[in-house]
Parts: structure tokens; C-alpha cells; sequence
DNA sequence: TGTTAACCGAGACGGTACGTCCAGTCTTTCG
DNA sequence: CGAAAGACTGGACGTACCGTCTCGGTTAACA
């Protein structure tokens, strides 16, 4: 009966909060400035989202949702692939500054750290499982015998690959170049390898 | 010639800072609050720290200097003793809240960065350095062939365990588990075994 | 377009204002302060008014603005009347506290200075132009020969009567009594008879 | 820095006082700015004044008592010379700003209200006091009769003449120039003759 | 094809915290 | 041993945003 909301002004509020991260960051971006960015009015933002937090948490999922796992050939090809697309993704000024206050904001809010992971995180196993898949299919790992340990070991593989990356370009500070890519890379292959080796 | 700074209200200072993290979160903290509960006006907080931050900083930094490594009797005891006590430090409301935020806010300060680096992470390579050595003084580990070489590794390897930990923890939010501890200290062994054979 | 200004807050801030001006002083009027009377944020008192000066000009002007000058009968009977009833408003603590520091801000800010002359002071000079132009109709002054020496005589009384209260109530700290007005009156009323002797 | 410095010193504060007062004005006057201007610690402000008020009131001070009238061969001439140099002293930007927030903290603090009175205001009732008995001894005014009447006189004169010359300079704003003060003093002098007629 | 209710922009509102400035006091060190 | 230097507590400043609330004006679905 009434009038719907405008699909336009989501995505201009999208934007405008892609655009104030990149210049400003998080700690510096005010819902007041996305709004006049967006041309829209402060109601409208609070209308959709709880508050800068959820805003942000759309605002940069899209971005993560575009990480891709081309067929490269080998493992070793693969995993070096997504480090350097992860990498790249997280060199980029709007996810960097997110991610992490994101991160530190949901370690007090439980709403929050669920809305991160179902919106950001979990979503990204699939490349992990995906490599993984590949991998087997390939022989280069041997099939799931138990399904629960497939699972863990994909989480852990996650958390090892998601970690390192996030830990040498945020808090390290230092570029994910080919140098560290190829280490990195050998390294958890080797490991994988070694703690699985071929029946 | 002129009084000096008051040793026993910067003691009060960062022992509020880490109180009010405790209660209240990064987001929540606020510098008014420090200085109340330290019986401290705000302009002796703003003599000594140009702002939040680098309160932060130096107020959690004592903390991660506590974390040592003893000698568990070969390397995977120690690595694995190494996670666990770092999982436990980022488990502290205290130190998972701020730890992100820093990080978050030192993506667009770099000042902050370095200090971060300098008073928080770069101290905690001592950790991976000594249990290196002490691996090879087991004959677990090659010795040091090239020195660059060996240095790069080694911050790879703090990439490694310290972006497993922070993003097991942080990101996903799921515990550092002893079955977790095991599964990633095995894979990171085998990796670095698999990739330094002994000669 | 936009929500109207809350006409209830305006009435509340001023009347905020004298009361506080009354308990406090003018110096230790605080705007924080007015803003808790008031039952308003602030940011409120900003909106509207660029700072204490500004606001406690608005907040005395009308007090000015009830002076009014019945007619007494005559000249020496109007002089007396208003000069009792400036009297009684410079002994009130608001007005007297105020009207001062007014006047001492004013020194340095034109835009001050001009707005107490608007809002205050120019605005009583119709008491001296009333009672004069009631003289004149009674025959106990000449008409005026020249307009302009005519408002020139009429600042003068403005200054002279204004003035001697003034420094009578605030310098001199005495109270305007009746012997005092009664001689002040005298002395006015022969002057002004002496100078313009009927033709 | 040793003890007889506090003669230089006391000079040294007053000095820079004053000039404080011409360049910032009273709002803006700061202790440790004078402090810091007179090369001396806060401390020694402190130890000899309890606080701005009593500091500016002696700084000032002495810029009144620099008021004198010399014989001009009549009273009008007299009180136009009065009323000329009061007129100069209260265009100097220290004066003006100083004398009027000085009146205005006075009407909350009886003890800064007789400092005043006694240093600044009090003291120039001894101009009043000699162009009177000088126009006695010129047979322009007649001889006192009642000395209580005479010091009553005295006082309302002064208060009309001070405060005519306050009001036309600080509050209405404009110059004392040789028109208003040839009408003020007119004014005056044919109140004061017309009643008291010579016998 | 009007009606009309939800939407929209604008921006005022009560609040909270900011980071700065100054008051007035206290503590050291120097001359 | 008094004065400089300046750190200390306390509190107001004026600003910036927060998240909420009224407004008048504008659609778009329904009657």
C-alpha cells in the first residue's frame, strides 16, 4: 500500500560508505558524512542499519565476495593464487581499515561477530574447500576419510592461510610480494603433504 | 629544575586503561573515563599520550612482553606451548579488543603503526628466534645457512603461528582448542621439516 | 522543509539565563550550566547564539524594555520618575552583573558593542524623547529650533541621566535614594531650564 | 634570580599587565600570561594578588591618579578640562575593557568593590573637591553653608560628571569630542549656577 | 485515477566525548 | 631559602557526532 524503498539510494549509501573508508577510514567515518555523501538523508541510513558497524559490514562483504579460484593447475598454484588475491584484497585502503575494527568491535558484540562471519568470513571457505577439492581430484591429497576431520582440517587450513595474510599486511605491515608468497605457499604445502602423505 | 612527572600516576594511567578495556572495550573507552578511574585529571593524560591510541598502546604492550618460552623438549612442544599462550593472551578481553583496533586505526596512522611494531609485535620475534635456535641446537633444524635467508623465514614463520592464532581467535571466533593446537603444530612441523630436510 | 526551531526551548534558555545570572555573576555564568536550567543540550545554545555575550544581551534586553515613563506632570516629576525606575532595574543583580561585563566585552567586539546598542541602550532614548517632547507640549521647554542640535541636546540627557545612575548604583555602589534623585533631578532640570530660557 | 629582585619583579607584573590588557583585553587576560610576560613564576603572581581582580585593579590604579586639574581660570573651563582628560583616560583600550569588568565582578564581591573604590573611583573625588573650592574662592559658586549638604553636592557631581563621561565613551560608544563636552559642561555649569544662585 | 500512507530530504533536538585552555596549588631544583 | 619552572587537579570551553524526533513534500500502490 505504500511506497517501497528506493533501490537507488541503498547502493548510493553502499558507495558513499566504500568511498568515506577510503578516505577517512573507520575510526574518521561519521554516518552524517556517508548520508551526505550518498544525498541522503541521516533517517534513511539509520532506516536499514543499526549503525555503523552493520553499514560497514555490507559496505564491504561485496568485496570479498568477488575472491576467485581459478583452476591453476597444481595445489601449489592455487593456494599461491588465493594468498596473492587475499593479499591484494586486504591492500586495499576500505578493507583494511574495516576488517580489522569490524573485528574489534564484534569481540564485544556477539551480534555483530555472527553478522561478520556469516556475511564475510565463512563465506570464503569455499575457496578452501574448492582448492581443496581440486587437489584431490588431482591426487596431489588423498580423499576424505572422515568427514568431520575433512572439515577441521579445511577450517584450519582457512585460518592458517586467512591469518598469515592478515598478519603480514596488517600488523606486520609488510607487502605480500612473490618472495613471501612463494615461502608461505611452499611451506603449508610441504605440511600438507608431510601430514597426509598418499596411501 | 621543575617537577618532575609522576611515576605513580602513570602507573595508574595504563592500570585504568587496562580496567576500562576490560569493562568497557575500545570502542567504549574513553579517555575521561581513564583519567577518573586513575584519579587523574585529563590534562595529565594528554601531557603524556597524544591520544587514545597510543595509551593503548603502551598500556597492553606490558602484557605481551610477559609471554615467555620455556624449554618443553623438542619443537613441537614448544610451538605448541607458544600457541597456547598466546591464544590465552588474545583470549583476555583486554587484549583482543585493543589488538584490532590498533591495528585498525594504525592502517591509516602511520606513526601508530611503528610504534605498534615497535612496542607490541617486533618484541615477540625473540619468541620464534629462540625456539629456532633451540630446535637447532636439538638437530631438529638445519643450521643457518644464509642469514637473510634464515630472517625471512623466521618472520614467516611468526606470520604464520601469530596470524593462525589472531584469526582462529579473532576472526572466526572459535577457541584455540588443545585438538586445534595439535592439528596446526603439526602441520606447521611438517612443513618446516618437509622443507629443511636434515642434511 | 525541516523541523522549526522550539520556540519553548528558546523562552526556557533565556529564562535559564537571568536566573543564572542572578544565583552566579556574570563570571561564573556558565553556558553548560544555563543549558542544565533549561532542560536543553548545548549544542542548543549554540545554534542560536555564537556565545555568553550574545546570549545575556538577549536575555537583559527585554528587562530594558519594561522601563516605560508615565506621565508624572512635570519635567522635574518625569526626570525623577525615570531615574527611580532605571534605579531599581540597575539594583537588580541580574542587570547590574550583566550590563557591565556587557559593556566590558563590548570594548573588544564591535559586532558586540553593536548589538547591546540595538538590543539595549538605543532603545531607551525614547524615554529622553518622550519626556522631552511632554515638556515641550507643557511649555517648560522651548520648542526645537533645530532638528539635529535637537536630537543632539536629547543624547546628551540620554548619557547624562543614564550615565550619573549608572555610576551612582554600580561605581559609587550608593543607593539612588530619594535625596539623591531629588538633588540629581534638580540639577538636571535647572540646567536644562538655564541653558534654553523660554523666548 | 635572587631576593631583591622583588621590586623589579612587582613593576614587571604590573607592567605586563597593563600591556595584556591593551593587546587581549580583559576577557582574555590570563595569569600565566602576565606571568610569563613579566619573566616571573605564576607562584609570584599568586603570592602577591589573590587573583585577576586585585591584579588589574592596582595595574590600573595608577593610571587614574595620573588625572589633574590645573587652575584654567574658570569653572567651566575646569570641568571641561576634567571631563576632556577622563575622556582620554577612558579611550585607552587598558582602561576601558579593565574599569568596566572591574565594575562588573564588583557587584558579587563587596572586598573587590572597596579595593576599587578605594584605589581607583574614591580617589578622584579629590577633583571634584578642589575645582569646587576654586570656583568659591572666584566667587562662582557661593561659599558652603552646611558641610554635610556640601559633600552630598560634591558626590552627585561627581557621579554626573564620571558617569556621563563612562556612559557617552563605553556605553552609547562615541567620541567625547569638543562639541559634547562644550554642551555637557554648559549643561553642568548653568545646573549647578541656576541652583545655587549667588547671594 | 485519485487517495493516502509510507517514504524521503532536511535539520533541530538531548546527549556524550572530545581535546584545549586556564585557574590555583604543589613539588622540585637552582642560584 | 626564595624564586623559576612546570606538573598537578579540576572544570569550562566550543565542536563534532550520535541516534531520535519532527517537519513539509513526494511517490507509488490500492480503491
Amino acid at each position: 500500500m505504500a511506497r517501497p524503498r528506493s533501490a537507488a539510494a541503498e547502493r548510493a549509501m553502499l558507495d558513499a560508505t566504500r568511498a568515506a573508508l577510503v578516505e577517512l577510514g573507520w575510526s574518521k567515518l561519521t554516518l552524517g558524512d556517508v548520508a551526505a555523501r550518498a544525498g541522503v538523508a541521516k533517517t534513511t541510513l539509520y532506516r536499514r542499519w543499526p549503525g555503523k558497524s552493520a553499514l560497514v559490514v555490507d559496505a564491504v562483504a561485496v568485496l570479498f565476495d568477488e575472491l576467485e579460484l581459478p583452476d591453476r593447475g597444481s595445489l601449489a598454484a592455487d593456494v599461491g593464487g588465493v594468498v596473492r588475491s587475499f593479499a591484494a584484497l586486504l591492500e586495499r585502503p576500505e578493507t583494511a581499515t574495516a576488517l580489522m575494527a569490524l573485528v574489534a568491535e564484534s569481540t564485544r558484540d556477539p551480534g555483530l561477530r555472527d553478522r561478520i562471519r556469516t556475511a564475510v568470513v565463512d563465506r570464503q571457505k569455499r575457496l578452501v574447500l574448492e582448492g581443496r577439492a581440486r587437489a584431490q581430484a588431482r591426487g596431489e591429497l588423498p580423499p576424505d576419510a572422515d568427514p568431520v576431520a575433512a572439515a577441521r582440517q579445511a577450517d584450519l587450513v582457512f585460518d592458517v592461510i586467512a591469518g598469515a595474510v592478515v598478519h603480514r599486511v596488517l600488523v606486520s605491515g609488510e607487502p605480500a610480494d612473490d618472495a613471501w608468497v612463494t615461502a608461505f605457499t611452499a611451506l603449508l604445502v610441504a605440511g600438507l603433504g608431510a601430514l597426509t602423505p598418499p596411501g
